[in-house]
DNA sequence: CTGAATCCCATCGGATACTG
DNA sequence: CAGTATCCGATGGGATTCAG
């Protein structure tokens, strides 16, 4: 993603007037929310890595099988085969993607998820169930909310 | 241009020990993955959407509890007055956000998930709590790949 | 086939200043 | 306090070309 600089500023609120009881989480309630950046936020290292365009997809399609380059780079749709590259080299620096040179004429290379990259595929695919389930239910939203938008104009202009 | 499915690859795992089997997802196998721009794909547009640099910590600390526009500013990190305005406005538009305006003075805003929000939350909390718990690992497995490929350029240089 | 190297532009997001 | 309006630098990522 893009560059982070780091000032330090801290001074949580926590003012008063919460009212949505939060069902528990795992580990702590916010541990994962304490991203104030008095110290790193885990989650905000994260998604620094896999927020890009395509990681997360290469994560799915190489959480259902191994593929090539070449197989990859189609499976995943359109995106150019420089992209790819990069986007692989990091998910592979990362710890979540496994490479392996496969010595043939010509080359082959074979991509597939390392035991760190199959923890999170779970999640992966929890967030692309949702997609699938929602994604009208956003269009939607967005199509109501561009109307609502289109008409307040329409009368105050 | 068409699935270019699979064509059996017949040289794809000479390595053997690939063979990872995927424990089966809720829907179809490939339902998500199915991103072959033959149609548009659900996971691509939701991701487009929520991939940015805020949106998932914003919604992770509206998670947590409502929140008026300073508290979210100052509690979800660094981020600049303008960059938190569009991102909750494209949360709002999508759907996943409700802005409440308080009629007092001086005005307060107060943000929370809408259900549809809520229904993410979970998936995106997942992501947290993996976050969490994998991002030494993943520094590690980082600093690990830096290593070899400095050396690696020592030598061949 | 895999992938490194350039070029190049759209955009994302940060800083700053100004309204209600 | 909440939000809008500019300005602008940094970066992501696509197209193309070259190489092992």
């Amino acid at each position: 993603m893009k560059a982070t600089k780091q000032p330090q500023e801290g001074t949580l609120p926590s003012s008063g007037e919460a009212e949505v009881t939060i069902p528990a989480p795992p580990h702590s309630p916010q541990e994962w929310a304490a991203c104030n950046y008095e110290g790193p936020c885990p989650v905000r290292e994260v998604y620094d890595r896999i927020g890009d365009k395509w990681s997360v997809l290469v994560m799915l399609q190489l959480g259902v099988r191994p593929l090539r380059f070449g197989e990859l780079r189609r499976a995943v749709g359109v995106i150019s085969q420089r992209v790819l590259t990069v986007t692989l080299r990091g998910l592979e620096r990362d710890g979540l993607v496994r490479r392996d040179v496969m010595d043939t004429r010509p080359p082959s290379v074979v991509y597939q998820l390392s035991p760190l990259g199959l923890s999170l595929l779970g999640s992966l695919r929890g967030l692309a169930a949702w997609a699938s389930e929602n994604s009208v239910a956003m269009a939607h939203a967005r199509a109501a909310f561009d109307a609502e938008l289109g008409t307040m104009q329409g009368n105050a202009v």
